[in-house]
This record gives C-alpha cells, structure tokens and sequence, in this order.
DNA sequence: GTGCTGGACTGAAACGGTCTAGACAGGTTC
DNA sequence: GAACCTGTCTAGACCGTTTCAGTCCAGCAC
C-alpha cells in the first residue's frame, strides 16, 4: 500500500513549497499544470508533494477561486424510499447514470424527499456549498415550480421529461404518446374493443401525457370509451386497479399499465381471479424491466432500455457540465415487445 | 414563492453586516445560535439575513473551522452497474438507507467502482474533501485490505458483515450460519437427502460463511454430500448454474439460492425443463424482496427485510457519526417463509 | 553600456467565514 | 469612588488555497 508511508496530520501547501524551496504561489502552479514554472522546479514539488502526501484542501482551494472542481452529480427524488427499492425502473435508472459516472470518476449524490418544496431547498444547498457540479431532474408536473427555481440557481441541470413540461431547460424524453399510441394500435390489431389503463400518479406530467395519447387512440381507432385509473405506481395499488377492472360489469379484454410492478401485480390478480392471460385477457406492461421475463406467462411490454437512458441523461449532463451545451433530444422510443401476456381478443 | 425575492449575485456576511448594522462577528453569533449577542440584535441579524438572501458559504466556512458539518453518507460499491438494476437487495438496502438519511436531511454519496483498490481510493479523496461524515461498507472479503485503509483515514464506518471479516470495525451482520442451517434443517424435514445451493462469488466472506455452515448442516444431518455452485449472483449464472444441476445424473431435489434473481431464474429453468415444482423439486430463494410473491408459484425464501437491515445500518453510522460510537451487533436472523416452492420430498 | 523583452518566481491580497482578545457600558460590591 | 463583574459587541487574525502585480535575471539588440 502506497498509502502507508503518509504521515497522519493535514500537510498544508507552505510545507510543500518549504520542502521544495519554492514559494506557495509555485507550488500551486506546478500542481496545478499551469505554466510560470520550470519543468525543473515542477518536478521538484511534484516529489515534495508526495513525499508529504500533501492533496489540496478543497474547502480553501473553492474559497479562493470561486471556481470548484466536483465531480458529483445531484439526483433528488420526491417519492417515499418503500418505493425506490421496488420500482425496477429507478433502479436501472441510477444503474445506468452509475455506469456513466463510474467511467469519469464522478458520484452521485442522493437525496429522497418529501415534496417539490423540499426538493429545491436541497438542490438549493448542493448548489450553494458547491457539492454537485450539476444535477438530473426527474418527475415534472404542469407547471413545475423547479424549473424557475433551477434556472435561478445557474445550476447546470437535465430534465427527464417532455419538453412541454420541463420549461425550457435541456431534456431527455421518451416519446411516451408514440408509445403509447403504438400499444392501443397493436392491442386493437388483436381485435380489443375495450381497454383499460392503469397509470401513475395524475400530478405528474408523463401521466398526463400517456392519458391524453391513449385516450386520443382510442378515439382515433372509435374503440369503446376506456377507463383510467390512477395510482401511486406501487404493486398494491395496480393489483387493487386490476381488481376494479376486472371486476366491473363491462371488464376491459386488455390493459395498459404504467410500469412493470403494477403489471406483474394484475398478473397476479387476474390468475387469482380465475381471468385466464392471455386468452380472456391480454395484458401490457411498460419499461420492461428483467421482472417482464420472470413471470408466467412472461410479460409483454413497451419496452425501454431504462438503464441506457439513465446513462445517456448522465452523458448529456456531464457535456452540459463540460462544454456548457449539450443536445436536447428525445431517447429512443419505447418499442413493443410481445410476449405471453397479449393475444387476439376472443 | 419566497426564493423569487433573492438577488442573483452572491451576498456575504459583510452585507449582512453591514445592512444590520453590525459586525460580522455579530452576524456569525447571532445566526448560528451561539450566545453573545442580544435577542434584538439576533433578530436584526436573522432579518437582514433574509431580506438579502444570504446563507453562508460553506467553503469559506469549513476552512475556518476544521469542523465541516456536512450531511453525506457515503456508499461504495464495486460491482458493475448493471448488477445494481437487477440485484434487488441492493436496491431496497439503499432504500432503507435513504429513509433514514431522509428523515435527517442527509443524502448518500453513491459510487460504483471496478475493484477493492479503486474503493479505498474513493474513500480516501471523499474522507480528505470532508464530502462525507461517514460511510457504510458492504461485501467483505477474507483479510480485506479496507479495514487497514479505513482505520488509517480515521472515517467513522460502518461495516456491512461479520465480526470474523471486518476486523474490528463496528458491524452489522445477519446470521446467515444460523439462516443456512435452518434452511438445510427445514428441507431434510421434509425428506429431502439431496440438497444443492447455487451460491455467490467465492471472493465474497459472507458466501464462504454460508457455504460453510451449509456443509456443515447437510454433514450434521447425514445426508448426501451436497453440490455448492458459486455465480455472480446474476440471474443468467443461476439459471446457468440450476440447468447444471438439474441435468446432472443425480439431481438435487432441492436447491437453495443466494438471492432471489437467482432463485426465480432457476424457477424459469425447472419449467422450461420440465420439472414439476415443488412436486419434485424444491427451490428456496434468500432475501425475499417482493419478487419471490411474483412468480408461480410464489418462492419459498429466507426472508430477510433488506429495507429494515439498511435503515438499521445508517441509523448506527448516524449514532457513530453523531455520539462517535454506537452498539455493535447482529441484525434479526432471516426467517424461512414458506410458500409454493417447497414440499415433501417425493 | 543601456534598454527591452519575456520567462521564472515571489509576496501579498483576496476569498468568506469563525474565533479570540479586548473595548465598552452599566451594574454590584466593597 | 475604585475595583470588579457580566453581557454585548467589534476589530482583526486566521484557515489554505489561487491569483495577480511585481521583482529578478538572463539574453538580446542596438
């Protein structure tokens, strides 16, 4: 271990520039790569600089020049923890930003809140106390009071979300009414008339966005009226959504769900409920995550490389963060994967 | 929204001041509750401090006094990042962290690195820029070089293993010797003579600790010698691994898992080939996130509350951190819960 | 020799807080 | 009235860097 021989105490650069016999102002150019010193004299504090074990004091070096080097990147997310261990698509998310980070020697920092409130105060310190060079920003609403807020804080952000709802800041998106449309035209290919939804929370924007294309399908396509029922994205709830569906007079032949968990649950449900899948009804999951292959029969699902498209949010932010400009563009759209779960209606 | 009033420049203290008409000294005093200063004057203080926008800049502060107060947790892994997305423990594990962090307005510093020498020296530069005041450790090995290097930095750490592997520092573990050998007790009770596990990386102490007592228990119970496979806890090497098995000559009647990826994918595998389970085999998978209620049947599993275990291990780094120690010891034993993947040998 | 140039290097001034020693006012104690 | 508190407040040192205005000096042109 190289790590052995450094001496316990903080070293500070005026003992370097003593060892070295150059002044502080020295030492720190020839640390620093800057030129105004000799290779000679570079050389020389490089080895009293090991030798010492001397590493910058960050908080001093950011005081002076205003300009901090961190290599974090800010992640803040407003729904309870319960959820972020079960919902796969965050998982891959952070897995996919991780891999980007990773490769650049860059960490992410972390943070569950409560609110959107909360949630800007927080971005709000790690801007201040300069902990993060830049930040994703996930789960837009209508109007969504971060955006001005971020943008007063000069802090370099990507917004995941559509455009129509990330006010102007730099965004990635799916194009989830392509998707979305893609799915109902498929469906009513296999001749459903009657179709369901079982989305995420109404407050959020990409909710609203998937509500407003599936019902527009479904008008296009002069398919009978569809339900949608809302939840808090959680297997409890898509497995009680599913319970109401199918358990109404007129039951939907197919539904459309908004992520893995609550598809995996109404797959459940309906084989609890003696509704055999996917002969009396087919269901549709969306992000496809690996828990699509892992049930009986496997899930058919609007598939989406999640953890490509946190890594490719990451690579936009880091060019943000880098040449302070980036693309602003869609990822690719999810595409649909048939598997056990779809079939003609009967 | 109150932050629109705050002027877009940075303001110091010296403003702050000087608008209440005081020192900066005062100022200081007065807004970190510290007492010197008159009520009058505080709340002077705490208005101009407000009307100006003014929070203090943690740079300059942490350089002043040696004593930062920084609210980060650190939490590195090395795996690679497509593990993460899959592996459901360390989701819910970092769940649990998160809503104790939560409730503390802390947030975790997440990094992924390739390997134990690339750790150290994340935690080495997070320790020495003071960006963290603790950390959490997982994935122990045999003499591994972490313990030395943490003891060096004088970080407050706790470990995620047992006492044997992380050499002195303060640890949380689960007894998976006695978890193992319940699971083995449980299966021989039910006539199985012929048990296998498909296991993690070798590398890993806790695997080693497992298989241990696993050979241990099928030798105490007398039953035929038991083939123990080691993965990378993927979901492909445990389906690789369970075809093994189950192709070879004299096939195991049982097999019990790592984790519960692996246990689903080696469901997979026992249907694909024809099978029955649990008619003649028996399958227990360990952690039991919410996936082993998911497949069908649904898996027995040594049922363990990661999210619990997580939140439990931050509340002792957040005791250490704070009182500068905290008890040392064993979180509740993974407990069997049976479900349809298990029964009586046929 | 003088005057210039430019590269190497230095010294000291920031940066924005905290903290300490001491000033000052007003009250108590002898 | 002097001596001594005690509570409030201030001036200024200090933390460890970066940065910038200079100094110094060798080299060169004239």
């Amino acid at each position: 271990m190289t790590r052995a021989a450094r001496p316990a105490g903080k070293v500070t650069i005026a003992e370097v520039a003593q060892l070295a016999g150059v002044s502080k102002g020295s030492v720190s150019l020839a640390m620093n790569d800057k030129p105004g010193v000799s290779a000679a004299t570079r050389k020389k504090v490089r080895e009293a600089a090991r030798e010492l074990g001397w590493l910058p004091n960050q908080a001093a070096r950011s005081l002076s020049s205003a300009t901090t080097q961190v290599s974090n990147v800010g992640l803040v997310i407003a729904r309870p923890a319960r959820m972020l261990g079960l919902e796969p698509f965050y998982m891959e998310f952070v897995s996919g930003i991780e891999s980007v980070l990773a490769e650049r020697s860059h960490s992410l920092l972390l943070r569950l809140v409560r609110d959107v409130r909360e949630e800007i105060d927080v971005l709000d310190g790690w801007s201040r106390s300069k902990q993060i060079s830049g930040s994703i920003m996930v789960d837009f609403t209508l109007d969504d009071p971060r955006v001005a807020a971020v943008a007063a804080l000069g802090l370099p952000v990507i917004a995941v979300g559509h455009p129509s709802l990330t006010g102007g800041l730099p965004s990635v998106w799916t194009d989830d009414a392509a998707a979305v449309t893609e799915a109902v035209r498929y469906l009513a290919a296999l001749g459903h008339r009657r179709l369901a939804r079982v989305g995420g929370p109404a407050r959020l924007g990409h909710t609203a966005l998937r509500s407003e294309a599936f019902t527009q399908a479904v008008a296009d396509l002069k398919l009978e009226p569809a339900r949608i029922l809302t939840t808090d994205f959680s297997g409890e709830q898509g497995a009680r959504a599913t319970r109401a569906l199918l358990s109404s007079a007129r039951r939907p032949t197919a539904i459309l769900y908004d992520n893995d968990i609550m598809a995996v649950a109404g797959l459940s449900v309906a084989t609890e409920m003696g509704v055999p899948v996917p002969a009396e009804l087919s269901l549709l999951a969306w992000d496809d995550s690996q828990l699509c292959r892992l049930t009986h029969p496997p899930l058919s699902a609007m598939s989406h490389d999640v953890f490509a498209f946190g890594a490719e949010v990451t690579r936009r932010l880091m060019d943000l963060v880098g040449r302070g400009e980036t693309e602003h563009g869609p990822a690719p759209t999810p595409v649909l994967v048939p598997r056990g779960t779809t079939a003609r209606a009967h």
